[in-house]
RNA sequence: GGAGGGUUGGCCGAGCGGUUUAAGGCACCGGUCUUGAAAACCGGCAACAGUUCGCACUGUUCGUGAGUUCGAAUCUCACACCCUCCGCCA
């Protein structure tokens, strides 16, 4: 197939861009670039691609126009036949007429109809086969350019603390409090888990409520509790189960999966739905587990809980009218955003290039959150504006808009945040000389009053 | 695990081989009336796809997929999901 995504060879672990065209499309083959504009304004559609250094095969998609458009209008001629001639043998039939003619004629159509048929079926088949490898449209803004290392940062917050000793990673700090224990994960359930203990786990459900009630009571979002594992139906979307599968953790013997995000459930409550325009925004946080294979990222992020198969996240999600969707972004990365400045934590916000910027995504923030024991900014949330792509293969529309037609939603998400790397942030950020973590005020009333984890 | 009931347009709901081109209601839109609104009355109103500059015409869709038939919401088979009751159970 001559159009392709390319794949993003990138820190993925908190990235919700490898998920992000996890939705099953509610007839499979549905494309998930709008059919109409690529009948209308193929150019567009092409330049729009080739900034994303995809090249998209225009000769092969004519040809399978021509040839879908060929059979479409055959086939309809002989169904709209036999139909007519149908209603014609019920007609006779019901004045107790002899309908033998017409049987006879009706008959014949039966071979070339059947042939047709099939044919079209073919033709539409390999048609969205073609469709369903094309990613979204950047939007005009999105910088250009080839990798992660064309992305561009758009604003920086905070300044990284000077220390008067050598800061140690949260591994060695968590060690010291008795409250990261990845010995007894690995005798539980192998590598790439945690457990947690005393004062860290509490500032572990700590982060999760604080950001969940910042969300509820300061951003206008509404809670939701939802199933941590969801249908074939749900996770596997005709090219993403290709894509994908190795990234989740599926049951055996059941048609079910682990979320990798809390995205895959809460996306999906508006599938096949449609709203009422005065319903829109409709905004959702929701906290869960996030289970994850990492397959493929052997040797990555091996030490301490970077990159876990089962971390906790606080997902910020937004169903919103096409025209308020750019601004919905910008709303939407500042609120993840808050929760880093309330917590204190320095960060840098990145805008994803062309390049780099995922398969659904029309254009990604990603949030980078300072790290003293790797001397980096590391990601820690990732915001995307998907527009109508996610939307439009979920049959998610709404409808008194302008148009008086439904039409698409478009959809947002990001992760407000990454809670298992929020706390890793924090004990590397706020770790003093003494081997104690001071919690940060903000958090302090989460803590029931707890302003300090001492050294065990 | 066992038994039964169900799935129809944005929502509710009738229809069980051919005047269904899916009744009726709600919601919504327009109009009459009214100082304005409500009520009442009149009219409009499914989605998706194709051909077309447009008017319009055609096709597909009644949980999903196959089948029977000239013709299927309606008949047959399989599957999915929901509900009720029994059993088990945190």
């Amino acid at each position: 197939m001559a159009a392709l995504a390319r794949s993003r060879g990138r820190l993925e672990g908190l990235s919700a861009a490898p998920y992000n065209c996890g939705f099953v499309p509610s007839k499979p083959g549905t494309a998930m670039l709008d059919i109409q504009l690529l009948r209308k304004d193929l150019p567009a559609v092409i330049a729009g691609l080739a900034r994303r250094g995809v090249t998209f095969d225009e000769a092969a998609f004519r040809a399978l126009e021509d040839e879908r458009k060929g059979l479409q209008v055959r086939t309809e001629e002989l169904q709209a036949k036999r139909n007519a001639l149908s209603r014609q043998v019920g007609m006779l039939k019901g004045k107790g007429e002899d309908a033998s003619a017409v049987l006879a004629e009706v008959g014949g159509i039966g071979e070339e109809l059947k042939a047709n048929e099939t044919a079209l079926g073919s033709v539409q088949e390999r048609q969205n086969a073609f469709l369903r490898t094309i990613p979204n449209i950047p939007r005009a803004e999105v910088p250009e350019g080839r990798s992660a290392d064309d992305n561009v940062e758009v604003r920086r917050w905070g300044e990284p603390r000077a220390f008067d000793f050598a800061p140690k990673d949260h591994v060695d700090v968590g060690a010291g409090l008795a409250g990261l224990d990845f010995d007894t994960a690995a005798k539980l359930a192998g590598a790439r888990f945690s457990v947690l203990r005393g004062g860290v786990a509490r500032l572990h459900r700590a982060l999760a409520q604080f950001m969940l009630d910042t969300h509820t009571r300061e951003h206008g979002y509404t809670e939701v509790y939802v199933p941590y594992m969801v249908s074939a139906e749900c996770a596997d979307g005709v090219s993403s189960l290709a894509k994908f599968k190795d990234d989740l953790f599926k049951l055996e013997g059941r048609d079910l999966y682990l979320i990798p995000t809390a995205e895959y459930p809460v996306t999906n409550f508006v599938r096949d739905t449609v709203l009422e325009a005065k319903d829109l925004p409709l905004k959702f946080v929701c906290h869960s587990p996030c289970f994850r294979s990492e397959a493929g990222s052997y040797g990555k992020d091996t030490r301490g809980m970077i990159r876990q198969h089962q971390f906790d996240k606080v997902e910020i999600l937004q169903v919103v009218s096409p025209e308020n969707s750019a601004r919905a972004h910008e709303e939407l990365t500042g609120h993840a955003e808050t929760i880093l400045r309330k917590l204190g934590l320095p960060f840098r916000t990145m805008v994803l290039c062309t390049g780099d910027v995922g398969f659904s995504s029309a254009k990604t923030y990603d949030l980078e959150v300072w790290l003293p024991g790797q001397d980096a900014y590391r990601e820690i949330s990732s915001c995307s504006n998907f527009e109508a792509f996610q939307a439009r293969r979920m049959q998610a529309r709404f409808k008194g808009g302008d148009k008086g037609k439904p039409e698409p939603v478009h959809t947002l998400n990001g992760s407000g945040l990454a809670v298992g790397r929020t706390l890793v942030a924090v004990l590397e950020n706020y770790q003093q000389a003494d081997g104690s973590v001071s919690v940060p005020e903000a958090l302090v009333p989460w803590m029931g009053g707890v302003t300090r984890l001492d050294k065990a």
